[in-house]
DNA sequence: ATGGGCATGTAACGAGTTACATGATTTT
DNA sequence: AAAATCATGTAACTCGTTACATGCCCAT
């Protein structure tokens, strides 16, 4: 029973939140619902999720037991533990990062600094990014989907329409771009 | 005359950018503009604006001069060499980083676990945000109003122009969010 | 037999932050 | 007298990534 004295890097909050939801998880499972919120929060990489939950059984915001499968690896199943939810809470409602969101978007960066390249290739760099936000709407579609009609589901719900409504911005603002550039071609 | 061997993080091609507009800056000055890029890339921290601008010299990208101040403390002056503009050129045109863009968007995060809070405090956080937003389109406004009919600030105007719109974009969804949060209520 | 999915972990490294330190000038 | 601005820098640290290592199952 560590104290929680040091306060933990949001990457924490964030697969202690995945937990939140009541499932028992493993690293590889807490993974993949990492990845599909990527559209909001970039994925951390397979080996920090790992040292992540070692870190909340420490502080035992989480409880883990060893799973023996024949044939398949070990597993460990993380389970969030009720002062689990209560930091968790804490956090939540606490000001922390509160609206501080963290934008690298390297698109606009090199907008910025056109005059160091050519319209075409700004115009190429621009319509790989609309397919990737292509890509990324389908993908977002499906989600919404198999979260419809779930109760359970509904805040995840929530922020996968945001994140739809922002690749559809995004998308618009790259093919007005590549009109106006064009144009002046 | 140490070789590009290794190749440099994102925030020393954004710095070395800025250095590519043609001006001799100091680190202080170079912090500066770095800040008004915050809308569509994080600004570095004091310290590593100084560091980078150090590792750049000693590739030779860029070179310094320190001026003596009467009053004022010394100031180290950088301005970009051919290499520099050669090696940032390179960079824009390749596919390094191309459309990877990073997003952790905290608002969102919280609005996905909003089953561990209260729809009231939701409210709250989307209202300091919007007012954010809004803070921000008003700068935005004014570095464009700035930016207006100099040919040179063209592309960065370009990329003002994106993060003005993402910034409505943002507050709207976050209004839409509200309302259909108070109704629930 | 080859590749993908399941499943976890370590070691080394680099990026980036925080906190501190200095110190003169100008503005309030 | 205090605070803000100009101006730079170091040390300690944490976060997070990359690359590597292991090994079984299942489908093609």
């Amino acid at each position: 029973m560590t104290e929680l004295k040091t306060k933990l890097p949001t990457t924490s909050y964030t697969i202690l939140g995945l937990l939140s939801f009541g499932e028992e998880m493993s690293g590889y499972d807490v993974r993949q619902w990492a990845q599909s919120m990527k559209f909001f929060y970039w994925s951390p990489a397979q080996s920090q999720v790992y040292s992540e939950l070692r870190r909340l059984a420490e502080h035992d915001l989480v409880t883990m037991r060893e799973v023996r499968q024949s044939g398949k690896p070990d597993k460990r199943l993380y389970q969030i533990t009720d002062a689990g939810v209560t930091e968790f809470q804490r956090w939540w409602a606490s000001d922390e990062l509160d609206t501080t969101t963290v934008l690298k978007h390297s698109v606009v960066l090199k907008i910025f600094f056109g005059h160091m390249g050519t319209p075409e290739k700004l115009i190429e760099l621009l319509e790989k990014f609309s397919a990737e936000q292509r890509e990324h709407l389908s993908q977002l579609g499906v989600v919404q989907e198999y979260m419809e009609n779930d109760e359970a589901m509904s805040y995840p719900a929530l922020a996968a329409e945001w994140s739809y409504h922002y690749c559809k911005a995004e998308l618009e603002m790259a093919q007005k771009l590549v009109t106006r550039l064009k144009q002046k071609l």
